[in-house]
DNA sequence: ATTATCTATAGATCTATAGATAATGC
DNA sequence: ATTATCTATAGATCTATAGATAATGC
């Protein structure tokens, strides 16, 4: 039954993957550690040995889906038209696919209000996550001034946030996109002034 | 124990307006049927005889929420200096009261990411809120053309909701100031263009 | 006679722990 | 000898239902 140093710490990244996931998709309500464990071929008697609870692998999990989120954003850019990298960005996050695929999407939109309830440390994971979004964000909207920078960089991350989340929250497709589109667009001229 | 029917459709409003406060604090679920009927003064046992399930009255405490924050859009606009609704909005919308009141605050941005793990009930309250919000910004964001106007609209309330999520995920204060303030900005910008 | 609310409970599920097991690591 | 994982379970809580009660409404 036991295994190796080197597969229970795999198995602890599985876990932590598998959440990241599984908590956008339902919450971290939403599920109870069966079905997490279940999700990484385990069984709940050996999440105790890899976590102190529940709220511990919440703030693991959040910090694992911000990471893989920012390195979308990297690699998007990384494929844009050189020059503008923030249309790589927008051109994905602000898309009904975003919209539709919560498990693989910003966790920001995903479990920010779950994650507004939750104690400080998942709460560090969040923000580290947002720190490194205005970064990003910071670099690509072409201001001098980095204090003008960085008020442009929380505008811009605010209404694409803003945006996804008010598009899932309403039945209508048209109405969705509008307000990705409206997001798109509002981003564009920010960045351009 | 039986009571009238007025006080047992009194009975009803109170368990919605209960419940679309502790919802917006604790999530769809976070509390259970025993606190909420708790918090109206009544039993478990009594729920069933006026809501249909717990769904039932997630759908109808949303749209109570929802109700209750366009009211204090419009409470906040006929207070503001006139020929400029929008700051009323803005100055209570946008600042770190808000941020940490959710019990009382924007039913997106306490419920949002849980409401888009909902049924088509719940999701129809916050879209018919949501479009009060859009046709009061409409109306404010001084634009002729109309489609113009409901396009910076939805660019705006983006903006708002995304900020104030932004602001209560994050530990850092200052960062969380930072956020609105931002925000702030932006709309401003956006409405005088 | 009807019914809004109450107490009580069924049945499921949740987090966390206990003890057994079998393979690793020394 | 240690320990990662397993099965089993404690104890709490959750939604929903059943049956009793007492006041309303006809």
């Amino acid at each position: 039954m036991r295994v190796s140093r080197t597969q229970a710490a795999e198995n602890r990244e599985t876990v932590i993957n598998v959440a990241s996931r599984l908590f956008r998709e339902r919450g971290f309500d939403g599920i109870g550690l069966k079905d997490l464990m279940k999700g990484a071929g385990l069984t709940q008697g050996a999440f105790y040995k890899q976590f102190e609870s529940k709220d511990d692998l919440a703030a693991q999990a959040s910090r694992r889906a911000m990471e893989s989120a920012t390195d979308k954003w990297s690699a998007a850019t990384a494929a844009a038209n050189p020059g503008k990298p923030l249309d790589g960005v927008i051109s994905f996050y602000l898309s009904m696919d975003h919209r539709a695929e919560k498990m693989d999407g910003c966790p920001v939109v995903a479990l920010g209000s779950d994650a507004a309830r939750q104690g400080a440390e998942v709460k560090a994971s969040f923000e580290a996550g947002i720190r490194e979004y205005l970064e990003m964000l910071g670099s690509w909207v072409g201001e001098d001034d980095s204090e003008k920078a960085g008020d442009k960089a929380m505008a811009v991350l605010s209404t694409m946030v803003g945006a996804v989340m008010l598009s899932r929250v309403v039945n209508d497709p048209d109405l969705a996109q509008a307000f990705l589109d409206a997001a798109a667009n509002q981003v564009r001229e920010t960045v351009a002034i």
